[in-house]
DNA sequence: GCCCACACGTA
DNA sequence: CGTACGTGTGGGCA
C-alpha cells in the first residue's frame, strides 16, 4: 500500500536566492524597478473596496493586495532585472522642518490603511525584495538618488509613482510610470511625452510646478498661473531662474500676481527639488531580482489569505506549487510485524539508517499508554504492536529502541512518557522536530506535525480520521491507525532532513543535541514521577477556601442590598460606578476596570464595606478554584503530574500545564496554604528546594559587563542596596527601604524595557522623578545603560536577539513602522536575552543534576522546576549529598562574570522547603 | 461548543 | 506606556 503525500515541492527544500532574469549575465542593460511605497500602496487602496479585503481578524489587506498585484504585473510586464521600493517615513523631513504646512490639510489616513504599509514591507521581505527608507528624507529624494545611480551605471531605470515630482528624474534612461486612476498599464512617461503633456523638457518640470503649485503638497502656486501660462514664460525666459531675472517686464494681472507670490515661488522651488546624491543603504547591486523566499511567503501569505497571489508569484518565478520527480515523497508501506525474527531482520536492513519512530497510545488513567510503534525509513516501514508482541518480540524491540541506532521523534518526551508503561525507553534520539522547528522558529503558536509539514514542507495531511489519506485502510483492524503513524514518522523524516542545515546555519544543532534533547528526557521522568499531594490538607483547604468565599459573598450581598454575580466583571461595573457612584477607574475595553490595584484604591477612597468583602471573595473564589483544578487533577497514585512545555514560551523558558505548577501561590499567607498541599511521598525524607538568588540581575550584570553591578556581586553585597547607596549618593547603611525598593524595582524594569512613565505608575511618583531615577542610575551604571541600548541595535540589524547559549529570539517587529509594535518589539528585544539566558542555564543545572544523581547513584529524585527553582524530594540519608551536588551543579550551570548564588530549604511541604 | 475579554497566580 | 506564561469565569456568538 503506497499513500500518495501531496503536493510535495522539491524546489522548496533548494532554491537558492538566485537571479530569475539572466539578463545582466547576458550582458543586456540592467533594468531597475523603483517603486514609490506609499503612493503606490494608497492607489491600490483606493482602487480596492477595503470591504472586500480583509483576513478574518480584521486587519483591512486591500492596499497589500493591490500593491503586490501591481508589483507583479510590473515585474511580468516591464522584465526589471532589479527592483526596490522606497518608503516615507512619519518622522519630520527637511521640508515639513523648513515648511510646516507641508503636505498638511491632507485628508486624514482612512482607519482601514493602518498597518497595511507594515505589511507590504513583510510582503516585500518575503519576494526579497529590498526596501528602503531614509529618516528625515522622503521616498521621493530616495528615488531621485536611485534613478541617478542607475543612469551613471549605464542602467535603465522605471520608477513607478504617483507623485508627479518624479517627472523631473526623466531623461533617456529614466523613465516614469504615473498610473492615472488605480492601476492601470498605461505605458511609462518619457520625455516626448512630459513635453506633450506640459509644454516643457523634464528638467524644467520643477520650475513648472513651483509656479503652478501642487495642491498634494499644499504648496500654493501663484494665482492665476496654470501650466500653459507657466509653460510659455519658461520657455520665454529659459527656465525659473531667467523669469526671476526678468520679473519686472512680466505685463498683466499675471505678472503682478507673480510679483506678489514671487517668496511662494521659491519657496515651492526649493522643496520640490529632490535629493539625488543621498547616502543610500542598499546598493544597487543588491536590488537584484531574485527568487523569493518561499518559505516567508507562504506563512505571509497564509495570514493575509492571499491564494490566487501566490500562485500568480509562483508562476512568475517559475516555481512549481507541486512537483512529482517520480521518486521519494511517498509514504512506504508498513508491514506488520508480529515476530521477533521478522523485526530483526527488517532492523538489520538498514543499520544505520535514520529511522523515524511514532507511538501510538492510548489514556491510562491521566496519562498515556503505548499500544504500538511504527518504525519509518525512506523507503520502507515497519509496525509492532505492543499489547500483542510476545516477549521475545518485546525484547527485540525494546532493545533497539533503547539503542544507539539514530532516530527521528516528534514529541520525544511524550513518548518517552508513553514508552514508559510498557518498560520500554527510547535512546540514540537525534531529532525531535517538534524541537528542531522551535528553535527554528521559537514563537510559533503550534509545533504540530501537520503545521509544521504545512509550513516547512508544504506537505499537507490531516490528523487520524479526519483524512482521506487516513482512511485507506480500514478493513483492517487498526490498520487506518497504524498508516497514520507511519505517515506521521515519514513526515517527521522529512522535516528532520528539511530542518538540519537550518539548525547549522542558526547554530541551534549544538543547542537541540546538547540541551533540549537531553532535557525532554529528565523532563519525561519527572513527570513521570510527579509530587505527592495530601489528600486530607486538599479537602480541608477546599472547605477553608469555600466558606471564606460563600462569608465573604454574603457580606458583599449585605452591603448592597441585593445579589450581584460577583465573578462578572460586566455586573460589577454596574454596581460600583453607577449603582454606587464610586469613582471611575482605569479604562478598558468595556468600561472601566475592577481589578485587584483599581479596587484597594477605591476602597481607601471611599472606604466602602463592598469593596472590602469584593476583594476577599476575589482572593478565596481564586484559591479555591485552584484548589479545585489541583484535586482534579490528582492521578490514581495520589499524585499530580504536570506536563513541561519544552517550545511554548519564545524565551527558551519551560511552561506547565495540566495543572500548572509554576503558578503556585507564594506571597499572600493564604496563597502559601496552596503549596502547604505539596508534601514528601511517603518514604522519602523530606522536599528540597533551590533557587538562584536574582538570577536575571546577575545575567544583566554579565552581560553588560557593567563594573559596578559586578562589583557589587563579587562582594556579596545586597544588591538593592548597594545600587541604591550609589544612585541616592549615601552610604549602603544610610539606604531607606523605601529607596532600595525604588531601584528594585528599576533593576528589574530595566530588564523587562521599562519607561519612565510606567516607572513613575508603578512607584506612584510623577514621570519627572522617575526619570531623574533613571538618569542617575545610568549615570552611576553606565553598562547597563550601554548594553541595553546595544542590544536593541544589534538585534535590529540582525533581526533576532540571542541568549548566552546562542538561542535565538527573531523580531522583525524592530524595524516595522507601526509605533506600537516597533516599541513591543524593543521590549521583548530586551527581555529575551536575559530571560532566555535564564532558562538556558537552568536547563543545564537540570542536567547536570540529573547526570549527578545518576551517577553518584541516589534514590533521590527531581520532581519540578519553577523558572529559578528546582524541587527535589530527597531519600533518607541522601540530604547533605544531594544538597551539595544541587548547589554544585546550579552554581556550575554557567561562567558568568558573577557567581551564581544559590538558595536551599528542606521541609515536608514545598512551602516548607520554601523560605 | 468556540472565542474573546478580564482577572490573577507565578518567575 | 515592564517580559514570559496558564487557567478560570462570564458573556456573546453560532
Amino acid at each position: 500500500m503506497m499513500t500518495r503525500l501531496a503536493p510535495v515541492s522539491e524546489s522548496a527544500k533548494t532554491a537558492p536566492p538566485t537571479p530569475v532574469s539572466a539578463a545582466t549575465q547576458d550582458g543586456e542593460t540592467p533594468r531597475l524597478l523603483v517603486i514609490d511605497g506609499h503612493s503606490m500602496a494608497f492607489r491600490a487602496f483606493y482602487a480596492l473596496p477595503p470591504e472586500n479585503f480583509a483576513t478574518d481578524t480584521g486587519q483591512h489587506t486591500n492596499a497589500v493586495h493591490g500593491f503586490t498585484s501591481m508589483l507583479l504585473t510590473m515585474i511580468r510586464q516591464q522584465k526589471p532585472t532589479h527592483v526596490v521600493v522606497a518608503f516615507d517615513l512619519d518622522t519630520p523631513t527637511f521640508r515639513s522642518l523648513e515648511y510646516t504646512e507641508y503636505k498638511g490639510g491632507r485628508n486624514k489616513t482612512p482607519e482601514e490603511f493602518y498597518g497595511q504599509i507594515d505589511l507590504i514591507i513583510k510582503v516585500m521581505a518575503a519576494m526579497n525584495i529590498p526596501t528602503i527608507s531614509v529618516d528625515g528624507f522622503e521616498a521621493d529624494d530616495i528615488i531621485a538618488t536611485l534613478s541617478v545611480q542607475g543612469e551613471t551605471a549605464g542602467w535603465d531605470v522605471l520608477v513607478v509613482s504617483g507623485d508627479r515630482d518624479a517627472f523631473q528624474l526623466i531623461t533617456d534612461k529614466v523613465l516614469v510610470l504615473y498610473p492615472k486612476k488605480g492601476i492601470s498599464d498605461i505605458p511609462p512617461m518619457d520625455a516626448a511625452a512630459v513635453e506633450a503633456k506640459y509644454f516643457v523638457p523634464p528638467n524644467r518640470y520643477s520650475d513648472l510646478a513651483a509656479l503652478v503649485g501642487e495642491t498634494a503638497d499644499n504648496l500654493p502656486g501663484v494665482p492665476g498661473v496654470g501650466p500653459k501660462t507657466a509653460a510659455k514664460w519658461i520657455n520665454q525666459y529659459g527656465g525659473l531662474e531667467g523669469i526671476l531675472d526678468n520679473l519686472d517686464s512680466i505685463g498683466g494681472k499675471v505678472g503682478e500676481s507673480l510679483r506678489a507670490h514671487v517668496d511662494d515661488v521659491k519657496r515651492n522651488r526649493r522643496l520640490n527639488h529632490l535629493l539625488r546624491d543621498m547616502e543610500l543603504p542598499v546598493a544597487l547591486d543588491d536590488m537584484v531580482l531574485q527568487a523569493p523566499d518561499r518559505e516567508a511567503v507562504e506563512e505571509l501569505f497564509d495570514a493575509l489569505q492571499f491564494n490566487t497571489l501566490r500562485k500568480r508569484l509562483f508562476d512568475l518565478f517559475g516555481e512549481e506549487e507541486e512537483h512529482d520527480d517520480g521518486e521519494g515523497h511517498q509514504v512506504p508501506a508498513h508491514q506488520l510485524v508480529t515476530e521477533a525474527a521478522a523485526l530483526k531482520k527488517w532492523l538489520a536492513a538498514g543499520k544505520a539508517t535514520l529511522t523515524a519512530v511514532d507511538v501510538l497510545s492510548e489514556p491510562l488513567g491521566l496519562q498515556r499508554e503505548a499500544v504500538a510503534v511504527a518504525l519509518v525509513r525512506a523507503d520502507s516501514a515497519a509496525v509492532v504492536e505492543l499489547g500483542t508482541a510476545d516477549e521475545a518480540l518485546d525484547r527485540q524491540l525494546g532493545t533497539w529502541l533503547a539503542g544507539d541506532a539514530p532516530k527521528v521523534v516528534h514529541e520525544y518526551k511524550e513518548a518517552l512518557k508513553a514508552l514508559a508503561p510498557r518498560g520500554h525507553s527510547l535512546g540514540g534520539v537525534v531529532d525531535d522536530t517538534s524541537l528542531s522547528g522551535y528553535l527554528i522558529q521559537p514563537d510559533r503558536r503550534s509545533y504540530d506535525l501537520p503545521d509544521l509539514s504545512q509550513m516547512h514542507l508544504k506537505v499537507t495531511f490531516a490528523a487520524a480520521g479526519t483524512s482521506d489519506a487516513g482512511q485507506l485502510d480500514l478493513g483492517l483492524e487498526g490498520g487506518a491507525r497504524f498508516a497514520d503513524a507511519v505517515q506521521r514518522g515519514y513526515v517527521a523524516l522529512l522535516l528532520s532532513e528539511h530542518f538540519a542545515p537550518m539548525l547549522a546555519e542558526r547554530g541551534a544543532a549544538t543547542l537541540l543535541a546538547q540541551l533540549e534533547l537531553p532535557l525532554a528526557a529528565v523532563l519525561a521522568q519527572m513527570e513521570l514521577t510527579g509530587i505527592d499531594v495530601s489528600q486530607e490538607r486538599l479537602d480541608a483547604l477546599l472547605a477553608d477556601f469555600t466558606a471564606a468565599m460563600n462569608a465573604a459573598q454574603a457580606a458583599a450581598f449585605d452591603a448592597i442590598g441585593h445579589e450581584v454575580n460577583l465573578g462578572s466583571p460586566k455586573q460589577l461595573q454596574e454596581v460600583l460606578f453607577e449603582e454606587l457612584g464610586l469613582p471611575k477607574t482605569k479604562k478598558i475595553k468595556t468600561g472601566y476596570t475592577t481589578d485587584a490595584a483599581s479596587l484597594k484604591a477605591l476602597l481607601e477612597k471611599t472606604g466602602h464595606e463592598f469593596l472590602a468583602q469584593l476583594m476577599a471573595h476575589r482572593e478565596a473564589s481564586k484559591l479555591k478554584q485552584m484548589v479545585e483544578t489541583l484535586k482534579k487533577s490528582v492521578d490514581a497514585d495520589g499524585r499530580i503530574h504536570t506536563t513541561y512545555a519544552q517550545n511554548v514560551a519564545a524565551t527558551g523558558r519551560l511552561s506547565s500545564n495540566n495543572p500548572n505548577l509554576q503558578n503556585i501561590p507564594i506571597r499572600s499567607e493564604e496563597g502559601r496554604r496552596v503549596r502547604d498541599l505539596f508534601v514528601v511521598s511517603d518514604g522519602y525524607e523530606c522536599l528540597l528546594a533551590a533557587d538562584y538568588s536574582q538570577i536575571e540581575m546577575r545575567i544583566m550584570a554579565h552581560l553588560s559587563g557593567d563594573a559596578g553591578l559586578i562589583q557589587a556581586y563579587a562582594q556579596g553585597e545586597d544588591l538593592h542596596r548597594y545600587v541604591g547607596s550609589h544612585v541616592f549618593g549615601v552610604a549602603p547603611e544610610e539606604v531607606t527601604s523605601a529607596m532600595r525598593s525604588k531601584v528594585k524595582a528599576m533593576s528589574y524594569g530595566l530588564a523587562y524595557g521599562l519607561t519612565s512613565f510606567g516607572l513613575s505608575k508603578q512607584l506612584e511618583i510623577s514621570v519627572d522623578e522617575a526619570r531623574t531615577l533613571v538618569k542617575d542610575y545610568f549615570d552611576r551604571f553606565g553598562g547597563v545603560r550601554d548594553y541595553l541600548r546595544g542590544v536593541v541595535e544589534q538585534a535590529r540589524i540582525d533581526g533576532f536577539t540571542s541568549t548566552i547559549e546562542g538561542r535565538r529570539r527573531y523580531l522583525p517587529d524592530l524595524t516595522s513602522t507601526d509605533r506600537q509594535l516597533r516599541d513591543l518589539a524593543e521590549r521583548v528585544a530586551l527581555n529575551s536575552p536575559i530571560q532566555g539566558s535564564a532558562a538556558d542555564i537552568i536547563k543545564h543545572a537540570m542536567l547536570g543534576v540529573a547526570a549527578e544523581l545518576d551517577k553518584q547513584g541516589l534514590k533521590s529524585r527531581m520532581l519540578l522546576q519553577v523558572h529559578d527553582e528546582l524541587v527535589l524530594e530527597i531519600w533518607p540519608g541522601e540530604r547533605d549529598a544531594v544538597q551539595a551536588l544541587v548547589v554544585a551543579q546550579m552554581g556550575a550551570a554557567a561562567d558568568l562574570l558573577v557567581p551564581l548564588e544559590v538558595q536551599v530549604g528542606v521541609g515536608s511541604s514545598w512551602n516548607d522547603a520554601g523560605h
